[in-house]
DNA sequence: GGGCCATATTGGTAAGACCAAAGTGGTCCA
DNA sequence: TGGACCACTTTGGTCTTACCAATATGGCCC
């Protein structure tokens, strides 16, 4: 962690508690270094990072503050991680925005699967059937899976999207405890309905599944984010 | 447009047509500063902001180049600008997938709806139909009526996704040539499809209008592209 | 009270310097 | 001959100082 990311980091976290509103001016660059004890040039870099979220507009005479729900993706991350714990709004808005993008590869994977491909996401669905017991192990399963549904789709505005919500939201949820953890039941009944879908070819099948799960994901990590 | 995002605008083109393989190291920022005629400082920024697009990795020792498809949303819109003009199977997959994030925002939106905001609703759609004849001042009420949905439907991940989308995406589009024109048939079909389905709260009804609104959508567009 | 101009402030850029970490190549030893 | 070790070089990270142009600010004048 570098002097002007963690400047980045401080000054991207106020804004996004709203310490500044939007149109306000940020304190000049010279104050900014002042108060962290820094040099110009890595304050400098550290406003080129936010002004990429588009947290701020930055012109000759000052660098204003925008508004946080016009900023980019890339905020998602740091505004989940602004407090303890994570707001339960927002993650349930993003698993059911994930869900709808994971439904949305699934629909346009399957119909354009190769055999060999299919072969090898059912290898994969039959690696995780033996290891429902554990979400930890079973989760980063799922989410090479997911990328395997990814790369078939062949939609790259898609996959980057699911790139930045990946880099977002992942590490952090791996951090919440309580952990949320399935019924084994559910997760076989994922992994069969993925499978069925799989052999079938029936895109809406897996997506059907994919689904229930995060439905029921949803109310688990609720749950969990409620007791903590 | 000052200094630095002009070189990283460079650098990113230049990574984003492959012109470094993935792993390999940049130039050093002094190499850089001298092939540019540039300060080191100058390009530090740069290079700052090309790793918030997650195109390089930087460390001590060397920058190094990183997995396109890797990359974040944001490097959408400047693979888009790469050519004279825009890569049809990219811009057709943007429209699968913003119509798949509109569909999205539609089912959420409709039945939270409040009456004032149907009242809203419907007003955009009655300014809209009577402006059916110009693709250019439709344009931009279509979408303000989304912007409105996305309120609606108030999950701030899809909006900030759609912000993303948009920066990327609209003007590249719009400065297309020549421009793709719907039908004023089908474009009345589609405000009378919406304005049935906000007036009967049938979130599915806005949905499938604009399905088959992004679906002719993008045919036209794959015609303009191929046509220039 | 409103428009205008000089001044202070602010961002944009450059040049030079130092440090610590990583990469590099050679040497030395087994 | 092969591998481990070490000194050197390169590289990114940071700071300082300085100057310019565009903007913002405040006071002045009409």
């Amino acid at each position: 962690m570098t002097r002007s990311h963690e400047i980045a980091g401080i000054l991207r976290d106020e804004i996004l508690r709203g310490q500044f509103r939007p149109g306000e001016r940020l304190p000049s660059e010279r104050d900014l270094a002042a108060r962290f004890g820094a040099s110009r040039g890595a304050v400098r870099e550290a406003l080129s990072q936010i002004e990429q979220l588009r947290l701020v507009d930055i012109q000759p005479g000052g660098a204003r503050i925008k508004e946080v729900s016009d900023a980019s993706i890339a905020v998602l991350g740091p505004l989940l991680g602004l407090g303890a714990v994570p707001d339960a709004g927002l993650v349930d808005q993003f698993f059911d925005t994930f869900s709808a993008l994971a439904r949305f590869t699934a629909t346009r994977a399957i119909p354009r699967i190769t055999e060999i491909q299919r072969t090898d996401l059912l290898a994969q669905l039959d690696v995780m059937t033996d290891d429902l017991g554990s979400v930890e192990s079973l989760q980063p399963k799922m989410r090479a899976f997911l990328l395997t549904l990814d790369r078939i789709a062949d939609n790259l505005v898609v996959r980057l999207i699911s790139n930045d919500l990946q880099a977002q939201f992942v590490e952090r949820m791996l951090l919440l405890h309580p952990r949320p953890s399935l019924e084994p039941e559910s997760l076989l009944a994922l992994v069969a309905g993925m499978r069925l879908g799989v052999e079938n070819g029936d895109g809406e099948g897996v997506a059907a599944a994919l689904d229930i799960h995060f439905l029921s994901m949803r109310a688990l990590v609720a749950q969990a984010l409620a007791s903590a």
